[in-house]
DNA sequence: CCAGATTGCTCG
DNA sequence: GAGCAATCTGGG
């Protein structure tokens, strides 16, 4: 017998499969070791293909199966070749995405809870003891723990070790003599256990809108091919019900559901709403989980004690068997697009599983990213609209503040009078605001006043951000270097600093000082440190103890709070004029949703949105909350200028220490594609933009350039770039990188 | 001319 | 990526 196998650590050019011998107890999906290079060395790969002969010459035997009991299923080695082919990762790279941590290494990497009890019968025991005692017995411990087992029957092994006097060695001792015996069990802990399924006693009910759609996906589900959906709901129409009843069925069906949310979604809870209604059979997966939790969480899923898997991004692959729908929620966030590799993109793993298995997809989002609107509006997926608030929700008044007149007025701090008022009047109510500025930090530069120098990383071609933390000093947002805030003009010593742009942290110190009976919570990347800082955080601001809630993004998403009245944006420009074709998706998206927090209210409640161009389109659309008509302007300008959804975008990035070496490599890169393009691959249509340095051209000491190729992804074009970085991965001093559809600069 | 560094090449 | 052979570099 033959096998092909792939190394779990080969470079991109040797990535490919290799002919081994086998013995006839190999199978396909094992993860084995081989002999490989002149001085045969050892290393691991995984079987990819079995057969009878193989035309190589010099075949050597695997030598062995990795005592690691993990193995790929016939699905997971399809999603890697799924992500080796759509992401030009390694197989080994895409290996390691599927399979949980730890799997490759040569230890078990498994738990066991090992029980302990007596071997023979207690008088049989009693006889020994007292015979023991009489001959002055010489371990006290072992005489322990044949008393505690004779007590309180068998123990688990934790318990008597955790006693006084008593070690790993007695209990061997005694195993060994055959008066005790150890058994072991696999063991696998559920930290969201102890939840009882309360489905069946609380049917969820849905309005005639929601329950249309609720029909329309249902009957979608129960078409036996893959389907997938959009469910476009305003902020506030009741998607979560139409989802959950969606799981409903698929459970009720017999089959198995995953849904995916961002990471700032996974509250208590979401969480708690999950496992409340599917009990036990729930698996929660997200980034702060240990590598065990994480193990833990795969094992039972594997095992099939699963039915629903609610986690992030990496929960797309999970080892779920039978799956028969997959819903990606809030589908417009970036982070379901993985920025180390394997670049992938959770929505297209999610089609592919559901293309694989029959089973259907659903994405959810109020701000749809471009490319699923345009997919659903053209027919792809079947567009399933909530446009009615419900349950006392209604689209509060937004009221946008000009801060070039605020300037004009002479008020040169961060809070407009209009949002002062606003403010004031929340606090006479008892009510709560939430105030968001995308900005963390102080200051986001320090310029001397004297010779006119902006204050730089050392290490990165940024400016430092001034904190306030430990009595004042400078951070770099790009490789987090920490310098003490210096006195003085670190190149000319002289003594005037200027302070300019504002944070999250002064925007705070602003407030205590013009409002100081009015408590203010701030949370930003400073603040919650711990995962669970942030959710005490969004727990204490609920339960009241705070008025004002005031930070970055991780205010804007999804929680509902009642008593919010006031949605404050201090200055909604910050991501409108970056130089990114998607700035006025990200921009609309980020004020809709941040607006949407004042809709709670009862009586309505209002949006405050600073901003020094107060006639710009996306703010008014995004005031408006006006998705449709946004979607419609904006399609027109990606369709003008080419930008997908029209094209697909790849960026090849190569980094180098040496900046000279790097305008080297990126000439080859350009070279080699641009002879590509004009012969193998000249019936295709590219457009090619650079090289040209990255936005941020140096990042920790490392200088990165760029080209851009707009083209149509197809199994070819996506060749042509793996033939490049097969070329590159043997440069030595600059590494390239391709990343197909990139969501961020 | 030699040693150490660098580059090129192959891997089943 | 590792190991090894071929080639280059610079100091004597």
């Amino acid at each position: 017998m033959y096998c092909e196998v792939y190394l779990t650590d080969a470079p991109y050019a040797i990535d490919r499969p290799f002919d081994y011998e086998c013995p006839t107890d190999v199978s396909l999906g094992n993860i084995v070791k081989v002999p490989f290079g002149r001085n045969n060395r050892y290393r691991t790969a995984v079987v990819v293909a079995l057969k009878d002969s193989s035309d190589g010459e010099n075949i050597k035997p695997v030598h062995s199966v990795l005592s690691s009991r993990y193995s790929l299923t016939g699905e997971m080695l399809g999603l890697c070749k799924f992500l080796k082919e759509h992401t030009l990762c390694t197989f080994g790279e895409a290996v390691r995405t599927v399979l949980p941590p730890g799997a490759l290494s040569e230890t078990e990497n498994i738990r066991y809870r090992k029980t302990v009890k007596l071997a023979a019968s207690s008088d049989e025991i009693e006889k020994r003891l007292a015979a023991a005692s009489r001959a002055g017995i010489r371990s006290e411990g072992q005489r322990e723990v044949l008393e505690f087992l004779l007590k309180n029957g068998e123990s688990d092994l934790q318990v008597l070790r955790d006693l006084p006097g008593i070690t790993l060695a007695h209990i061997n001792a005694l195993s060994e003599k055959g008066l005790v015996s150890v058994s072991a069990e696999e063991y696998i802990r559920n930290p969201y256990s102890g939840y009882e399924a309360k489905r069946a006693e609380e049917p969820i009910e849905l309005t005639d809108e929601q329950s249309a759609a609720y029909g329309t996906l249902s009957e979608l589900y129960s078409d036996d091919k893959a389907r997938a959906a959009l469910l476009f709901g305003v902020t506030g129409s009741g998607k979560t019900k139409v989802i959950m009843s969606l799981i409903d069925k698929t459970l009720d069906d017999g089959k198995r559901a995953i849904m995916l949310v961002p990471e700032i979604s996974l509250t208590p809870q979401t969480v708690g709403l999950f496992c409340h209604r599917y009990g036990e059979r729930v698996a929660v997966i997200h980034s702060s989980l240990s590598q065990g939790e994480r193990l833990d969480a795969w094992r039972r899923i594997e095992r099939g004690d699963v039915d629903l898997v609610i986690g992030t991004r990496s929960a797309i692959f999970a080892p779920l068997e039978n799956i028969g729908f997959i819903v990606i929620d809030e589908e417009h966030e970036h982070t379901y697009k993985s920025e180390s590799d394997p670049k992938y993109h959770a929505k297209d793993v999610a089609a592919y599983r559901c293309g694989r298995t029959g089973a259907m997809m659903l994405l959810a989002s109020a701000t749809p990213s471009f490319e699923s609107f345009y997919k659903a509006k053209s027919g792809t997926y079947t567009l399933v609209p909530l446009r009615k608030r419900y349950g006392g929700v209604h689209l509060p008044e937004a009221l946008i503040v000009d801060m070039r007149e605020e300037l004009r007025l002479g008020n040169m701090t961060p809070v407009s009078k209009r949002l002062y008022e606003s403010l004031t009047s929340v606090g006479e109510r008892d009510e709560q605001a939430i105030l968001f500025l995308n900005r963390r930090g102080y200051s986001s530069q320090v310029q001397c006043r004297d010779c006119g120098e902006v204050i730089q990383c050392p290490h990165c071609s940024v400016s430092m951000t001034y904190h306030t933390e430990r009595g004042g000093r400078l951070m770099c947002h790009m490789c987090g270097m920490i310098l003490p805030a210096p006195r003085s003009c670190p190149s000319c010593k002289g003594e005037k600093l200027s302070y300019l742009g504002f944070g999250t942290q002064k925007l705070e110190s602003e407030l205590e000082r013009i409002l100081p009976d009015m408590r203010i919570l701030r949370m930003d990347a400073d603040t919650t440190g711990a995962k669970s800082a942030y959710d005490v955080m969004l727990e204490d601001f609920r339960a009241g103890r705070a008025d004002i809630l005031l930070g970055t993004q991780m205010v804007a998403k999804g929680h509902d709070f009642p008593r919010v009245t006031l949605v404050g944006v201090a200055l909604a420009d910050t991501s409108l004029y970056v130089s990114d074709f998607r700035a006025a998706e990200r921009t609309f998206s980020l004020l809709t949703q941040v607006i949407g927090r004042a809709g709670r209210a009862k009586d309505g409640g209002v949006a405050v949105i600073q901003t020094y161009s107060p006639t710009n389109e996306v703010i008014k659309l995004a005031c408006a909350q006006d998705y449709e008509r946004f979607y419609e302007s904006e399609i027109a300008v990606r369709r003008e200028l080419s930008y997908p959804p029209f094209c697909d975008i790849v960026r090849l990035t190569v980094v180098s220490d040496d900046e000279r070496e790097l305008f080297d490599a990126v000439k080859r890169l350009s070279d080699s594609l641009k002879d590509k393009i004009a012969k193998e691959y000249s019936d295709l249509p590219f457009a090619v933009f650079g090289p040209f340095e990255a936005q941020v051209y140096k990042v920790n000491e490392k200088y990165r350039m760029r080209m851009t190729v707009k083209c149509r992804l197809s199994k070819r074009t996506r060749e042509l770039f793996g033939e490049l970085l097969a070329e590159f991965s043997k440069e030595r001093r600059a590494t390239l990188s391709v990343d197909f559809n990139p969501l961020t600069g």
